[in-house]
DNA sequence: TTCGGGAAAACGTCTGATGACTCACGCGCG
DNA sequence: CGCGCGTGAGTCATCAGACGTTTTCCCGAA
């Protein structure tokens, strides 16, 4: 086996067998190059694969531990590959969102907290009063991410943020021919998942948030001749 | 900014901006180096750390190259993350396979496909009449990602897959007390599913495989004060 | 007791050399 | 002329060593 696949196996053994669990120290690079039959090098690249992972952390001065291999954290650290998935793709991804996100939508309007339907209401009287390119993806963002919240599971919540931040990155709403109309559509679908929420209706919700995002992806859509990343 | 994480923006940039579509070669390593001001070593990690990512691979002796960045083969990646993530955050995982699966199971029973039927109604044979954990495992991977697979999109299937395979870590389905008991309700379950593909019911389906799969992580929570990672 | 300096520990980066693998070119044989 | 086949250039893989930077902690002085 190379040298860097032999490191990365014996870290991960390392962390599968429960020798480590999350917030370990390893010991340090010297002593597991040791362990491991392998060159500082080596080891290095294997622990920057895991880095990348999101599964170990190396803390400059201190030393190498184990994360909190908190599943929330481990998907968050998709956005670095799925930001470069290309327009095709990322429609299939869009797909997983419409279903995540249907599904949290519904458990959040299940709630009853009217804190969050209050904080909803305030968004989206801040979103549907701009034009701003920016501050509608920074709202939007917002509004999704606190109902997936409500939803009560994390890992669903970074995974539709992953997918979200993705497709934010195609302008969709920047001032063009059809702006006004993207942006009501857009603003109504808002206000009918709020609706939703409010009236305790996770059936309405679930519609709802899968026909916003569908929307979404038929915009999207539409760009495929010509996409247009950040 | 870091030499490593320098390097790491240089080459995403590199993608991202298009100078490098999928399956694109980069320049060779002491130019890259030149190019991005960094040292080989730092350079090599940071191609290390998106290679873990699946968004470029090196080949010995002949390049590195821009991987096909298909959103499908990116997921699987995910798997050397996920296997290490502990029980507690498998069971937020399982509820994303739980709605993603549910929603593929009830497009594969939308559409009309008596070769998929037939070839799951020999696989559900073969799981019936064996009692090896492993080759449980292994038929039960195949009749659920033949039906995700004609869910229609390939991102569900390896996103489910991957959760799946986390879960098969833990061996439900070791020989014990309860192995009988367990054993015929999944393959009660799985007929259940097989049977609402059969008549074309998606909402069946989609119910069928809601409730397999809530069963499995009823058993896996049932696991939790004593974990037992493979 | 508190604050600060300094040494030790650990990761971060660079350099140079050597090995291993791939691929294509060109030579020789049939 | 066509087909292998060897060979060499190109490229990544690995190793070894040295030095810089950051963190951490101990210990002495105020």
């Amino acid at each position: 086996m190379a040298a860097t696949d032999k490191a990365l196996a014996g870290l991960r053994q390392m962390i599968a067998s429960g020798e480590l669990g999350p917030g370990a120290k390893f010991p340090p690079e010297p002593e597991l190059c040791d362990h491991l039959g392998v060159s500082r090098s080596s080891l290095r690249e294997a622990v920057r694969s895991l880095g990348a992972l999101g599964v170990i952390e190396s803390r400059h001065g201190s030393g190498t531990y184990v994360s909190a291999l908190d599943p929330a954290a481990i998907i968050s650290r998709f956005s670095l590959s799925v930001e470069l998935i290309p327009l095709e793709g990322v429609l299939e991804l869009l797909e997983v969102r419409r279903v995540l996100e249907s599904h949290a939508t519904a458990a959040a309007a299940a709630r009853q907290d009217p804190d969050l339907a209050e904080h909803l209401g305030k968004v989206l009287d801040q979103l549907e009063s701009t034009t701003e390119a920016t501050e509608i993806q920074h709202l939007d963002a917002e509004f999704h991410g606190l109902i997936c919240s409500a939803g009560g599971n994390p890992t669903v919540t970074a995974l539709t943020e992953v997918i979200r931040g993705r497709g934010g990155h195609y302008r969709i709403f920047e001032p063009g021919a059809d702006f006004d109309a993207i942006k009501q559509t857009s603003d109504r679908g808002h206000r009918a998942i709020l609706s939703a929420i409010l009236t305790r209706d996770p059936a309405a919700a679930a519609t709802a948030a899968s026909a916003h995002i569908a929307q979404t992806e038929l915009w999207l859509r539409a760009l495929r001749p010509e996409p247009r990343p950040a």
